[in-house]
DNA sequence: ATGCGTACGGAGGTAGCATCCGTTTTGCTG
DNA sequence: CAGCAAAACGGATGCTACCTCCGTACGCAT
């Protein structure tokens, strides 16, 4: 289906235009309301009706799906930065902040993002950037397990649930103060207890 | 609040009658449907009309509390037994395990229980047991702490959060095997590294 | 300029929430 | 036992949001 449009004729401008608004209303609107705000309100901000909505975005997944697209280009960004870094385990606590700051960037964003995870359904828009998330936190763990500065028995899925579940937190409205004690209980457990004194 | 209710004339029989019937209705429907289940729908199946539900709840959240206080005996139930635990070590892990499968009875639940638990609403009626279950965990850690089981800089509240965050992911349809090893990771984190080699 | 085909958009049917008020039930009192 | 006042009932109601369907309008290639 993707073949089909790439091998047809261009795209009309007006498809284009509407799409490129959609996708910024909802970002807006996601940001201020969380994932579950109201579509119909969407469209009518966008400047459009319900129906052109849904033919661009047949679910509210497929939207945010495509507004997260926008938002993992930050991600890259970042991730680009990290592997600059020597230390492994500097870069996977880095890593694992960013994954964090992706997945609350909207209210409720975890929730759909957990059920993607799970990845039943194979046309789940979600589902690939999770799959692809999951694996680059897979790596990071690797190389900090090589320095020895992560524990052999954790795994990047492990921690990928980990920056999740602080996303959720955080989306639920909790204080920094008490975030940031979770995150530190999370470091703890994945972190190789070093011989080491400072 | 309460001392008005034992001062006034006694409840009358269909009152009783239909508190019951909803509280049972509702609890199935939760059960099933998670928290955001229609409320229409346990209203029509408990025999009642609209109004009368929302008269004896009215919000989704007081419904949500009258059903947990039946479910919170349970809870008392398994303190009961950790509290005759000797290892204070064993008995927070415990405990932490009979809060979570409190906190995900029903799916969804969690989110309004962080709801309360930032606890701006006094009257918010999931507030106050989100306090118990707090303090409870606090004392749970500190006796284990007493044992030198425990990290110092762990409080309550953290792994009141954390058996939250583990819930939650249970609520999302999460398999169990990847559940435990969450919990291992922040059990880990908890845990003092101790010198002692079994 | 014209016509074809794609995309638009709003009307409309469905579902759930929360409220209000005329009616019914209850249990006390004479 | 009958009658009455208070209390509770319940459904009709207005609202918001979802999602679909189809007559219409618009963009583009000729």
């Amino acid at each position: 289906m993707s073949a089909g449009e790439l091998r047809g004729r261009k795209p009309r401008a007006d498809v284009q235009r509407n799409r490129a608004a959609l996708l910024e209303t909802a970002q807006r609107h996601f940001l201020q309301h969380g994932v579950g705000t109201s579509l119909e309100a969407v469209a009518k901000e966008a400047g459009v009706g319900p129906g052109t909505l849904y033919r661009h975005f047949p679910t509210r997944e497929a939207l945010l799906a495509a507004v997260l697209q926008t938002r993992s280009e930050e991600l890259v960004a970042r991730q680009a930065d990290i592997e600059q870094l020597d230390d492994p385990a500097e870069a996977l606590e880095q890593w694992l902040r960013a994954m964090e700051d992706y997945f609350s960037a909207f209210s409720g964003l975890p929730d759909p993002l957990m059920a993607a995870a799970r990845a039943q359904e194979p046309d789940n828009p979600l589902t690939i950037p999770c799959d692809i998330l999951i694996s680059a936190t897979d790596e990071y763990v690797r190389a900090a397990q090589l320095g020895g500065r992560v524990r052999v028995s954790v795994r990047g899925h492990d921690l990928f649930l980990a920056a999740c579940s602080v996303a959720w937190i955080k989306g639920t409205g909790t204080e920094e103060e008490p975030l940031d004690r979770l995150r530190t209980l999370i470091a703890s457990g994945y972190r190789e207890r070093d011989n080491i004194q400072v």
